[in-house]
RNA sequence: GGCGAGUUGGUGAAGCGGCUUAACACACCGCCCUUUCACGGCGGCAUUCACGGGUCCGAAUCCCGUACUCGUCACCA
């Protein structure tokens, strides 16, 4: 049988990490088979949270990420409507509810909050922990019938056995049994008529035939619930994939109320979607090779639930960072350069090559958005101390600098503007050092400085000196060794 | 508090009873390369796997207990 996953977020706001993870996670154990359908299902039986337009923040990233689901609310499917409230129209779950009743996995149930808030009270005031003991559970079917039939406010709860114990399997934390007396009878149906999360999800996943349960490890504990739900039921029940949670350091999750990033946060920070899905993947996951770098296809050929952890990872924004790095080296330059050309424009009006701007920042930039203030220098020539000249590695100081400077200045001003190019350039300045008896970096790193005014710029003093053009590249420099005159 | 789960360097982690004097990667620190930074290369960075017992010829790996952390106990999902 095909393997069928879900990823079943509710909208309400923006798409945080842990939560992508779990539908990345949702994506690869589905598509790890060939014939595997990745469903996208909509949990918004919470009216009073629903977010304007969070769907869309749904689908956006998705989209941006590649996980392209096979089912879901905007590409119909067979086992549609793929919205929860969009099936709560049509009765399904009142429905399933009932037969659940007289299934003996459920009951009606009529108390007030006000009961049920006192009996909690006065249990925990005793040091117990809750657990209801409803009343309802006594009454026969046809007068609770008769009481909705009267007009009467009503829920739904599940019925658990009072003794025994439930265990089931979980694929990454093992065998799992609790005692049943443990189990609270969790409400089913509201009395709006809404399904909690906990029955929709069941009956859902059932009717989707769902056969992989990939979610978040807080489920771990209403598992054996949901189980006797199915059990009642007859149906058959899934597999069990919980995932332990992202973090942001050792005892706090990522969240959206800490402000923690989400994925669009990334990605306006200057991260690729596939940088950040890479590295999230490895969050929680390792793969068998020793490999780190995975584009979404090679993550379904590697991944293996087998290796999902069982801690709760930090995410760490500097190895993020590297992994970014990586992806946009990997580029070829075109790619590269169209990719980041809205950011050379931002930072360089001046008239200079922006391709071969791009080709020096492709091996030093790891995020987009640095990229600005690498190149502030192109247009302004920015003003710089002279101690910068005096480096104890490059074996430099003012005196060699001023020097070296003047050497270059009367070198290059020898060049014709027509044989203004890298490659003259290299051969010429290289040439330069040797007739001097000074070492490469006693000539080369003076001229960088000279010319671009910073201590750590993209690209070397060629391949600067060769963008900036012979015009440019005298003035500064003409300037430079003024003010090392002085 | 009850119940469930977890605990390997600053971080992600490998490890599943002997091949581990604990891989690999990020970060960090040296060095090399080099026209800076970066890239690349090389080396350093846990005598030790929360702690205490036990089993075993042998344990990070199995068992028990303790501690700590997380989750859960809603007409939220």
């Amino acid at each position: 049988m095909a393997i069928r996953t879900r990823f079943a977020p509710s909208p309400t706001g923006y798409m945080h990490i842990g939560n992508l993870r779990t539908a990345l996670y949702a994506y690869l154990v589905a598509k790890k088979d060939p014939d595997g359908v990745f469903i996208l299902r909509i949990e918004d039986t919470d009216q009073g949270r629903l977010v304007e337009g969070a769907t869309d923040i749904i689908y956006e990233t998705l989209k941006q990420c590649g996980l392209k689901h096979d089912e879901g609310p905007d590409v119909g499917g067979p086992v549609g409507p793929y919205v929860q409230s969009d099936r709560v129209k049509s009765g399904l779950y009142m429905k399933y509810a009932k037969e659940l009743i007289a299934k003996g996995g459920a009951h009606y149930c009529f108390c007030d909050e006000d009961m049920i808030n006192a009996q909690r009270e006065l249990q925990e005031a005793r040091g117990e922990s809750f657990k209801y003991d409803d009343p309802c559970k006594k009454l026969s079917i046809e007068e609770c019938e008769n009481r909705i039939a009267n007009g009467e406010k009503f829920v739904i709860r599940q019925t658990i056995p009072e003794t025994g114990t439930t265990s089931f399997e979980d694929e990454v934390f093992g065998k799992i049994t609790v005692d049943n007396e443990t189990l609270d009878e969790q409400i089913l149906i509201k009395s709006d008529g809404f399904p909690t999360y906990n029955f929709a999800n069941v009956v859902d996943d059932h009717l989707m035939g769902i056969t992989d349960v990939v979610r978040g490890m807080e489920y771990l504990s209403s598992t054996p619930k949901y189980n006797l739900i199915y059990d009642a039921f007859g149906w058959d029940i899934p597999r069990y994939i919980h995932c332990p949670p992202v973090m942001k350091d050792e005892h706090h999750k990522l969240s959206k109320r800490n402000g923690d990033a989400s994925f669009q946060d990334l990605v306006a920070k200057g991260y690729l979607p596939g940088a950040i899905l890479n590295y999230i993947a490895l969050l929680g996951w390792s793969p068998e090779e020793d490999k780190e770098i995975f584009t979404l296809d090679e993550l379904v050929k590697a991944f293996n639930v087998k290796h999902i952890g069982k801690m709760g990872a930090i995410f760490d924004p500097e190895k993020l960072k590297w992994i970014n790095g990586m992806w946009l080296r990997n580029m070829d330059l075109d790619s590269y350069y169209n990719l980041v050309k809205p950011y050379i424009d931002e930072a360089v009006k001046g008239d200079f090559d922006g391709k071969k701007i791009a080709a020096i920042l492709q091996q030093r930039a790891q995020t987009l958005n640095e990229i600005p203030g690498m190149l502030d220098f192109f247009d302004t020539f920015p003003s710089y101390d002279n101690s910068l000249y005096v480096n104890k590695k490059m074996k430099t100081d003012e005196a060699v600098s001023l020097e070296s400077l003047k050497a270059c200045y009367e070198l290059l001003e020898s060049i014709d503007e027509a044989d203004w190019n890298q490659e003259n350039l290299h051969t010429q300045l290289l040439a330069l050092p040797k007739k001097m008896g000074r070492k490469n970096g006693q000539v080369l790193f003076p001229l960088r400085l000279a010319i671009t005014g910073k201590q750590f710029t993209p690209g070397g003093a060629i391949e600067i000196a060769d963008i900036l053009g012979k015009k440019e590249t005298l003035r500064r420099l003409d300037l430079s060794i003024k003010q090392l005159e002085k």
